[in-house]
DNA sequence: ACGGTAGCCAACTAAACAGTTGGTTGTCAA
DNA sequence: TTGACAACCAACTGTTTAGTTGGCTACCGT
């Protein structure tokens, strides 16, 4: 007894579930970043998304699988935006930088994430694995090296480089560095461009 | 009917109720870094401390004013052992990199700490201000330059490369830059010093 | 035109939670 | 010796929470 199409439309409207997954992803996406997954309540993302809380049960199972399913969709997002390392080192900072000014929300559920610890590694993570050793050969192309730790670490760092502004910006405010204006804002992308390129231009390649 | 001293002993036993405060605020200081503020628990909390969880409201008053407690005890513990930037700005990055994976549990408290924003600006922290004013200042003379918001922000990116290892370690590990064994960790030591070193010598002094 | 079913919701449940209460004990000042 | 009071705790309370249930509705294939 197997049903039509596999994306079969739906009931009541021809796109009215899809909708309503999307307006709770994007609920939850708010809610997840402002209190972390601990402090969300799925009640307010239930309510924000003006839709009844029991669709998050149908939809993606609990609280948690929900917050998957909320980075998942944000790191699709990103992942149209930024260009891989390998093109330009150096341009890559800024364009991530750019996206995290924009672009706040992902940084904190990076954060929180990374935070919140669990247990066992997701399983159906895979994806994420792939993104990042595809970053790693990217580099490692351009530099004409092998791909390795060494380059592994390489990209991290010009990635840490990118956000470190924003993760704690009230530190960042002590230094004089507050990125409360688009000119100083301007500033903070020109300088830590110019450390990456600095530091990519000169660049030992490693023991 | 004034009683004796202000700091009085107690009554039960002499030290009973400072020795009760301390276990409560070193149970606290793992459970708030390991759950954050919304995730911690009062009750596991004092049966960590092998206290009643009253005491925690009796002393503290209720769980985010026994979180600021916490984090004042955190910083005062903190007694600074990382020298100031100007001495060696390559080494700097390698203490700053040494005292956060030897107190993972601080860098934790302090994310925790920024991405829970509350109402209230924090209570005089002038200290704070002081310290990276300071570190500033000793920047730019290494430099021989005049203190300047650039040089915060050069600072800041020292200490952010020092510090984006830890912050988010399950990425790291992604890119294979885990940090799960005495090598691994020497190598990113390395890695990041290596950047700084690069970086910093090759620095141009800025339009 | 009608039965099956996807989508949806109001109302419910059991557990977990922060915070409270009332009372007991041991110490110390008088 | 005693009585006042700090320190402490077991047990309680009211609320909030994630997650569930049973049923209603509108669409769709037949």
């Amino acid at each position: 007894m197997l049903r039509d199409m596999p994306n079969s439309p739906g009931p009541r409207a021809r796109s009215s579930a899809a909708a309503t997954k999307q307006a709770l992803l994007d609920s939850a996406r708010d809610e997840f970043a402002e209190h972390g997954i601990a402090g969300a309540r799925v009640d307010r993302i239930a309510k924000r998304a003006g839709v009844n809380k029991e669709r998050i049960y149908g939809y993606f199972g609990n609280k948690e699988k929900l917050f998957d399913a909320v980075m998942k969709a944000a790191m699709d997002e990103l992942v149209e935006v930024t260009a891989m390392p390998g093109d330009n080192p150096v341009d890559y900072v800024g364009k991530l930088f750019d996206y995290y000014v924009r672009n706040p929300v992902l940084l904190r559920l990076l954060l929180w994430e990374s935070l919140y610890h669990r247990t066992n590694t997701l399983p159906e993570q895979q994806w994420r694995v792939d993104r990042c050793r595809q970053k790693v050969v990217s580099l490692a192309d351009r530099l004409g090296e092998e791909p390795s730790d060494e380059i592994g670490r390489t990209v991290l760092t010009l990635k840490g480089l990118a956000l470190m502004p924003m993760v704690m910006p009230q530190i960042a405010a002590l230094f004089g560095a507050s990125m409360d204006t688009p000119e100083s804002i301007a500033q903070m992308r020109e300088h830590v461009m110019a450390f990456a390129r600095t530091a990519m231009e000169n660049r030992t390649t490693a023991e």
